[in-house]
DNA sequence: ATAATATTTCTATATTATTGGAAATATAGA
DNA sequence: TCTATATTTCCAATAATATAGAAATATTAT
């Protein structure tokens, strides 16, 4: 990963909606959730949702496809991998002692 | 984690001079790397570098000890593998199957 | 075709962050 | 003490971001 798409994704996540909107997705898994859906269960106004919505997708920590009149909204979890890479690359000096483990999910 | 603490973070991530500082802190260990160091290697001005080690500092990422004239930063791995855990917390609606595993270090 | 629902775009305003020179502070060494 | 080095604070100009109402667009159902 590139230093500009990681302060991106990293830009893209550090506002609270956003971050909130994200983590619902996450925790969604690959069905997803409607961006109606998610504006109801964070109560965001639709223009201020789908404002914050652009600026996930275009971090591309997130994906959308159409169905019907409803826009799905799922987690790039591949990007989201790739930005917890980014953040961690060669650790602690190379001593894999010094650093706690991560669960995977 | 409390969202405020990870959104401050992920804030103090999203900005480049902070994210390269905090990965040169995360590959140097717990030996750490004074400020001037810091400023050497990334060619940023002493206030502007102040700044943003104040950036990381406040939203504990970094942690900081004196020698003598020197301000020796290191970085805070129990706050950073805290952020990565809010940020995959109940990750894909607990079907770990979906999920990539994430190495340690 | 008309009405209802879902989402996005447009727009303006308000708020917050970034930059780096100069001065201030703190420690070390001669 | 005097000087050099390290870091931080102060400051002002500049730039970027968040908010949400209203209008526009798109799809579905009657």
């Amino acid at each position: 990963m590139k230093m500009k798409a990681a302060v991106d994704a990293l830009a893209a996540l550090a506002q609270e909606s956003r971050l909130a909107v994200f983590r619902l997705l996450v925790q969604a898994g690959k069905t997803g959730l409607a961006a109606g859906v998610l504006g109801d269960k964070l109560g965001i106004p639709p223009a201020t949702l789908s404002f914050h919505l652009k600026g996930l997708t275009h971090a591309r920590l997130v994906k959308s496809r159409s169905a019907g009149r409803y826009v799905i909204y799922t987690a790039n979890y591949v990007e989201m991998d790739r930005l917890i890479a980014y953040l961690t690359e060669h650790c602690c000096a190379g001593d894999a002692a010094q650093c706690a483990p991560r669960k995977s999910c």
